[in-house]
DNA sequence: CAAATATATATGGATATGTGAATATATAAA
DNA sequence: TTTATATATTCACATATCCATATATATTTG
């Protein structure tokens, strides 16, 4: 464990993480997760300042996680992988298990 | 999508995102994937000074990402659920297939 | 070209988060 | 109780990140 190789990989694989570090942009994916979007569309639907969509969708650009390409006025954003999602939905099972847990201990200790 | 309830649902599963947004926690938890580690070991494993590896550990706890038993003057620490390593190594897996089709485009571009 | 629409970027300020150094707490053993 | 070891916490400071607002750029259309 953590040879240098290991810990670089580990570092780089942060970037994702850091991408997915704010809920604005966890869900700006599940935005995407049925298909390309436009990014009037995705503010309309979360109901988000275009700028700040924008910002988001630059920093997920960057990291590679999505892809965009114009159309005419319009651009359109993608997922770059649907496995980031699979992902998030693995996050979100051990999230709710986790809440179970807590809610039998609550349950009791009265 | 974005109903209020997912909204919130997706904002606590950021909590756990949060948790993952810093390489050293990353480390940390790969660290735990083979089982139940001290302070001291993961100090010495990850090369990190101790204060810094009980901070991270502490965001863990409090994220339910990992747990902690007192033995003796020892805390061991584990994963809280295996799937968080499964989900890092989806994202990894995310990651390398990014990067190599980086290298792709940069062998035929020139 | 001018106007309208869609998207991107820049700026500034509030807030959060990480770090090293020092210190505190807890447990075990002498 | 004193000492030693393991772990946790606090402080001061630097950095990063977020948001809102304003503004810039690009593309189509009249």
């Amino acid at each position: 464990m953590s040879s240098s190789l290991e810990t670089e990989v580990t570092q780089l694989h942060a970037e994702i993480c850091a991408g997915l570090a704010d809920p604005s942009r966890i869900l700006i994916l599940y935005a995407l997760s049925d298909g390309p979007r436009n990014v009037t569309d995705i503010c309309n639907t979360l109901e988000m300042p275009q700028p700040s969509v924008s910002r988001h969708l630059k920093i997920l650009r960057e990291r590679r996680m999505v892809t965009a390409e114009r159309q005419g006025t319009v651009v359109q954003y993608s997922l770059a992988d649907k496995r980031l999602v699979e992902a998030l939905d693995l996050l979100r099972a051990v999230l709710r298990d986790g809440l179970a847990k807590r809610a039998e201990l609550v349950d009791v200790i009265p």
